[in-house]
DNA sequence: GGGCTAATAT
DNA sequence: AATATTAGCC
């Protein structure tokens, strides 16, 4: 039931910005593993939550709902992890980044909406890991995490392809073509274009886009604001609730870098989120507990990215 | 180096 | 089970 399934691309061209501002990533400036190795984070942010002792985890759980304002002292009652003895204080205080790894990441629907539509609006043809986690801006993100998932999601598409042309499928249920839920419930649970399926009718044409003035420069705030992807270790109190509202400012570096790079001609938006319509926020319900089955890993999750 | 596939590891 | 990592190969 997600909204128009035939909108997305549209509602993609409205605030896809142009390449030129997608250029200064910071994965080529900043690689991510010193960014975690030195506990980089934002240095403003209003240090009112007591993060100096409580640098833990509270991933998935940022889609709460959005009340608390502010809420210096206690922490939101997600969790109340009181396990603090690894990373807060003890050996890994400010260990170096030679040794560090990076938590596994964790490819929530929305994560995997935003690749979609990178693999969707690259064309096949140039839709390669690299290209992909360049368009998908989200900071964080290697080029081995989209390898890894871009090599099951075209396993997954091979599969829907198989299974559209097997012919009957009568056992099937429902209007739905329901492969295998157990199978890739992630990826059933984002729209696939169309174009993904079949082959191409034009050789040599690729990708169409049906119409782009993209002249909407205003939205590429909420765009890389959206993109925002955590590692652990947070600033404490952040998630941005899917309507697209922001009221912190924390925002990855790479928004910050293209911030500064394009604030030529334009007017002023104030605040990241200072201004939205109220949105028919469909909730997305995350369960992903599963996660972390490993046994105690540390997980990198990303927060809902609204434009859903 | 990057990308792709398959296999393997966690 | 979901990702990561590695190994060949192009």
């Amino acid at each position: 039931m997600r909204e128009d399934e035939s909108n997305w691309f549209s509602r993609w061209e409205e605030q896809l910005p142009p390449p030129e501002e997608l250029m200064p990533l910071s994965q080529t400036l900043i690689t991510p593993d010193l960014a975690i190795a030195f506990d980089i984070r934002n240095p403003h942010t209003t240090n009112t939550n007591t993060n100096n002792a409580n640098p833990q985890h509270q991933q998935s759980h940022q889609n709460q709902h959005q009340q608390h304002q502010h809420q210096p002292s206690s922490l939101p009652s997600s969790t109340e992890f009181a396990d603090s003895g690894e990373l807060g204080s003890g050996t890994a205080g400010e260990e170096p980044a030679r040794t560090l790894k990076r938590p596994r990441l964790v490819w929530t629907p929305q994560l995997h909406k935003r690749f979609v539509d990178a693999v969707a609006h690259l064309g096949i043809k140039n839709a390669v890991p690299k290209t992909i986690m360049q368009l998908m801006s989200v900071d964080g993100l290697t080029r081995e995490n989209v390898a890894s998932h871009l090599q099951k999601y075209r396993l997954y598409l091979k599969r829907m392809q198989g299974i559209s042309s097997a012919g009957g499928g009568g056992s099937g249920a429902g209007s739905v073509g329901v492969n295998d839920p157990a199978t890739d419930h992630l990826f059933a649970s984002s729209p696939v274009p169309p174009h993904f399926l079949h082959p191409v009718a034009r050789p040599n044409s690729d990708h169409f886009m049906p119409f782009v003035p993209v002249p909407a420069i205003h939205h590429q705030q909420q765009l890389a604001a959206a993109a925002a992807a955590q590692y652990h270790r947070p600033v404490g109190h952040f998630g941005s609730p899917p309507n697209g509202h922001f009221d912190n400012p924390f925002l990855s570096r790479q928004h910050q870098q293209q911030h500064q790079h394009q604030q030529h001609h334009h007017q002023q938006l104030h605040r990241i989120g200072a201004q939205m319509h109220h949105n028919p926020v469909a909730g997305y319900v995350e369960d992903m507990e599963s996660a972390n089955a490993s046994g105690g890993r540390k997980v990198l999750t990303l927060f809902p990215t609204g434009d859903d």
